[in-house]
DNA sequence: ATAGCATATGTATGATTGCACATATGGGGA
DNA sequence: TCCCCATATGTGCAATCATACATATGCTAT
């Protein structure tokens, strides 16, 4: 999956990478969840305690079809994980690069 | 900005951080930026070499006026930065993180 | 078994967005 | 000045998406 790109300045070939395919349809997939604010404070406050869907709606105070609909998603993409106990479910973050990539955001932005 | 959660299972009191307000919104602007496979190739192209719109547009097969739109608002969000010579515009990344989250998302896919 | 709470699903709708067409601006060279 | 190339803007359309309503499923305890 490598492209060359010819550099228009110093009129040599560069060696690169950009995402094609499946993998570019992954990634838009990856990140849109990024994109919307219900979806990332959701994830935010999962970086801080798993929790199941009835307190993030209560704690968020979202209705909780959309936390519910919202955490199809982020499972569907393997962000989060879920652990039964009887009939409440536990939600958490799957995988530290998930925060990581919140906590590059906020960097970026300079906050 | 700190909120406070309340664990359910060991029923302590925990301090995170959901973002709010003005820095949600920056956030989501931010990351919607990543979720759209257009832009994607755009910003994988410039972590190769800085470029002009018309370059970038032949590259990568995109319309001229797509290209340009896009790279609009790469800048408003200034993840892209512009260097005149003559008449041709060269963009580039304006940022490290930008391809620090580009490379995570790859990481994350286990790419 | 049945009541009650937790979670999930189906669906309609309002809003957003990516794109390309046509066109406009703007700089450089002849 | 006039033409050409590089870039930007206006606009409309098609597609996607986030949300909430109503409802269904699923588990537990009595």
């Amino acid at each position: 999956m490598e492209t060359l790109l010819l550099d228009r300045r110093t009129q040599g070939l560069i060696e690169g990478y950009v995402p094609e395919g499946e993998l570019l349809f992954s990634l838009t997939r990856f990140f849109s969840i990024f994109a919307d604010g219900t979806r990332l404070r959701i994830l935010s406050a999962l970086a801080i305690s798993e929790m199941c869907v009835t307190d993030i709606s209560r704690v968020l105070g979202i209705n909780q079809t959309t936390v519910s609909h919202q955490l199809r998603f982020l499972k569907d993409v393997g962000m989060v994980c879920t652990e039964r106990h009887g009939k409440i479910i536990f939600y958490s973050l799957s995988n530290e690069i998930v925060n990581d990539i919140l906590l590059k955001g906020v960097e970026f932005l300079g906050y």
